[in-house]
DNA sequence: GACGATTTAGACAAGAGTGTCTAAATTTGT
DNA sequence: ACAAATTTAGACACTCTTGTCTAAATCGTC
């Protein structure tokens, strides 16, 4: 196999930029190749690096694996986290608000690289490391969904929402969000942002038939009028 | 690595038996491994055959994963297309019905062996074959997912459902039904029979919120009877 | 400019996996 | 039971990869 790759610009400078080099190339090198096909030599390639730099750094392959999906891990709970502190507790157009919401959430968290490259990590390497993403799964969506919860359960105290249990809202609410976006997740491609905003709108209007409190005739009429979107 | 594998049973007898129990082999061990962590001579052993014989039906690594998706697809395509036929088109319980319906896609379709093995063969190589995956995508969702909005299609004309886009209504159904299940998805684990339940009845609860027609009393009050399950 | 730490290129040994080949054993059809 | 086809075990050459080692080059800092 040929190598001659363009790394990202010039040689990263500084022991630091070294190491945020490596796991980012790994990162990808691992998510194209797997575990078993990601090759050092291609990873020390990619991040403009000497192979023997990378053994400094992280002493060997698994190591290196390791460090990458705590890497990523972290930036990707950081990510969620601040976006469901933008989650709107007192809306003013609940549709339109969630619609942000939703459109934050898949732009910033799910469908950027982070994302992605997690996403994919887990699902090819979940089972040959249980203990590392028990981890993620506890860090992830065990701290993720019932924040979103809470939040949505704050909505329907505050009677804009109808709701019996919070959790299954929150979960159905990931769900109706990106139903249209499966098959290409499960291929990893990358997301036009009219797709992402599509499957945004659509997503929270059926939520808001389902959850929603009946709607006034105003807000009906202003609902109809936006429907050929 | 060492090989002392049980194989199924003991070596299959027959040509045919013999290309089938590869292919089966097969698709464990590249969901296992990755295309480029499986090793032939570990599927050989699952097999219960010799790896000569596996270079006699199939040639060469590739041509053998091609042969496991191709196989793969088709059975499930089969199970999906046999399992849409039994989609509800005069509902006696509308809820009951579409429960049962999902019920029988999740277990039949999604959450079964070929079902698991295909999901995951297209997140981990989607990339490194797109004719294969190409079509996989246009005999898989291209046709099932048409297929079932009809259904939905039929209902919302036969009165049962109020449904603008009968595309966006399917896609959300499914959305809806696997809501709960996409972190075990991600995983790749097995599913309890009872939490596949749940996420059906759960789903199609909140699709009826936002698609059916508007309850009568009676089974209003059922609905609420039965929301404590 | 000089010093210590880091990085680099390249060679290297060891191991693993693919795909081929052979001759013997086994199965299948008749 | 015989002949043809298939399967098997094992050896084999070849390639690729990991991880180590070395000596030279480069970098950061004073």
């Amino acid at each position: 196999m040929k190598l001659h790759v363009s790394p990202d610009i010039f040689p990263p400078r500084g022991h630091e930029a070294k190491r945020l080099s490596i796991v980012d190339s790994a990162a990808a090198v691992f998510c194209r190749e797997g575990f078993a096909g990601a090759n050092i030599d291609l990873i020390a390639a990619e991040a403009g690096v000497s192979r023997q730099t990378i053994y400094n750094h992280h002493g060997d392959k698994e190591k290196l694996f390791v460090a990458v999906v705590r890497d990523l891990t972290e930036r990707c709970n950081a990510g969620i986290f601040a976006t469901i502190a933008t989650f709107p507790d007192q809306p003013g157009d609940l549709e339109a608000d969630l619609i942000g919401f939703a459109l934050r959430l898949n732009q910033n968290c799910i469908c950027n690289r982070d994302g992605k490259f997690l996403r994919k990590l887990i699902q090819t390497e979940g089972e040959r490391y249980p203990e590392l993403f028990a981890e993620w799964r506890e860090q992830g969506p065990g701290r993720t969904w019932p924040a979103i919860a809470a939040r949505f359960a704050r909505l329907a105290y505050g009677g804009y929402l109808t709701i019996e249990d919070p959790d299954v809202a929150a979960r159905q609410f990931l769900g109706l969000v990106n139903a249209e976006l499966q098959t290409t997740f499960m291929l990893g491609g990358s997301l036009r942002e009219d797709e992402v905003l599509q499957s945004a709108t659509n997503g929270v209007r059926t939520f808001l038939r389902a959850f929603g409190k009946r709607r006034s005739a105003a807000s009906a009429e202003k609902q109809s009028a936006l429907a050929g979107a």
